[in-house]
DNA sequence: CCAAAAGTGTTTCGTATACACCCATGT
DNA sequence: ACATGGGTGTATACGAAACACTTTTGG
């Protein structure tokens, strides 16, 4: 029987969403046993590609799977090819072991995807059990290059969001000012002039004061803003330097 | 026997270099036999990669072959994988052809290249042969999925344009202001203003002009300036909007 | 009334933009 | 002397940066 598998190709996803003010990615936990000897291993969501599947096909698969999210952003931000990237051994024995498949070498596709983890599924299966949240600067040692794909998926997210409206994949609908301003602060990594911040945001037009405020805050409600993606490309303004 | 080849994943090289105030891409002429029948296929430079090899190395030894150059600014900026990529028949026919091998499916790795013309081996068989300089305006139609490659490799340089010191890759290593706004202005589309444009230079410090003037042109001879790349790596300066 | 976060204005400085003419060289 | 591209200065306007206090709500 040949396998459905392509064992030379696989998506791997790194996805980010924010919480509590921290950026986190989602991993995969496994335990692994192999002739009684148990490990545990935690990697990337990603898999293989089906044979004759196109890439971001196999990329919103893992996710849906994953998150039980419909139209996920996707962005494809580097190919991982290292002819040694399956060692050592005992991972690449995973991964024969899993896939029972003979495998070679595989070079994998990597995206990034932006979410808003309150609008995932609580209660899909995955996150039940093997998917966690975990800060970005609180990753463990992940299987094969994985660490190394995150940290490269982190730069390309850092760049993007110099110049693409990236921040609102990450928010909620309605948000606040101030907490657009906490993820840009965050993924920057520098922290910026709330009054100056406000000010800029202003003469966007196309993001839009609604008529509706925070609620169940012990502290003044902030006024609610929404992203008007209409209005956004209409401009077609060259976008160097997207807020800040 | 086994072939080198790994019949799986590809690389493909877009190779830009300014000539006479345009850019031009190389591109691969080739005649083709099929029972008689006689074909004349264009093509981007580039290969099925070698078993083992990464995709890097790939990439240089094609441009290696091509223009005799080392130190070859290499980027890589996406991949295709459409399942359907090698239609029409005929093409995939001929790829089945030139390699000898069993063909299901290539996924290709497209890198593009900024070369200065000047600085090719001119005398390479590859140059006198197949490889032709075409302006990028002017590519006819490619094999495959050629032509979306260029394109998308054309977007992906002018957004790289604008936050990289790539214009320097394009130029000889003693240059004028004007090749180096004429570059830019044909990259981006747009044209500067002359005054302005030599200001921004001036206030940068690795933009360093020589005690050295142009020779044997028919008119007042031009400063001659180089790219101080050392001086550029000093400032950690985030470099959004190199230039313009 | 206290804690916690929301929200607000002014000044200063630098850079972006717009714009038109003289200069140095080879033929 | 003429053709060709090289090279220069000023005035205006807009946005970036720096900076500290008052407001509104829930508990």
């Amino acid at each position: 029987m040949v396998s459905q598998f392509n064992p030379h190709i696989s998506v791997d996803c790194v996805i980010f969403g924010f919480i509590r003010d921290r950026l986190n990615v989602l991993l995969i936990h496994r335990e692994h046993d192999r002739n009684g000897k148990k490990s545990h291993i935690v990697k990337l969501p990603g898999n293989l590609i089906i044979r004759g599947e196109p890439l971001h096909s196999s990329a919103i698969r893992t996710l849906t799977e994953l998150t039980g999210l419909k139209n996920i952003f996707l962005k494809q931000f580097g190919v991982f090819d290292d002819p040694h990237r399956l060692e050592p051994e005992e991972d690449l024995q995973w991964l024969t072991d899993t896939t029972s498949m003979q495998i070679e070498r595989v070079v994998t596709i990597a995206y990034y995807s932006l979410i808003n983890p309150d609008h995932t599924e609580k209660h899909s299966p995955a996150l039940l059990n093997e998917a966690k949240w975990v800060p970005v600067d609180k990753v463990p040692e992940l299987i094969f290059d994985h660490n190394q794909i995150i940290n490269e998926g982190l730069l390309a997210l850092q760049k993007e969001f110099l110049t693409e409206p990236l921040c609102f994949k990450l928010l909620p609908v309605k948000f606040t000012l101030n907490h657009l301003q906490k993820i840009y602060e965050f993924i920057l990594g520098f922290s910026l002039d709330n009054r100056n911040f406000r000010k800029r945001i202003n003469r966007m037009n196309y993001i839009v004061p609604l008529h509706e405020r925070q609620t169940g805050v012990s502290h003044k409600p902030a006024q609610l803003y929404s992203f008007d993606e209409e209005k956004f490309n209409e401009l077609d303004v060259q976008h160097t330097g997207f807020i800040v």
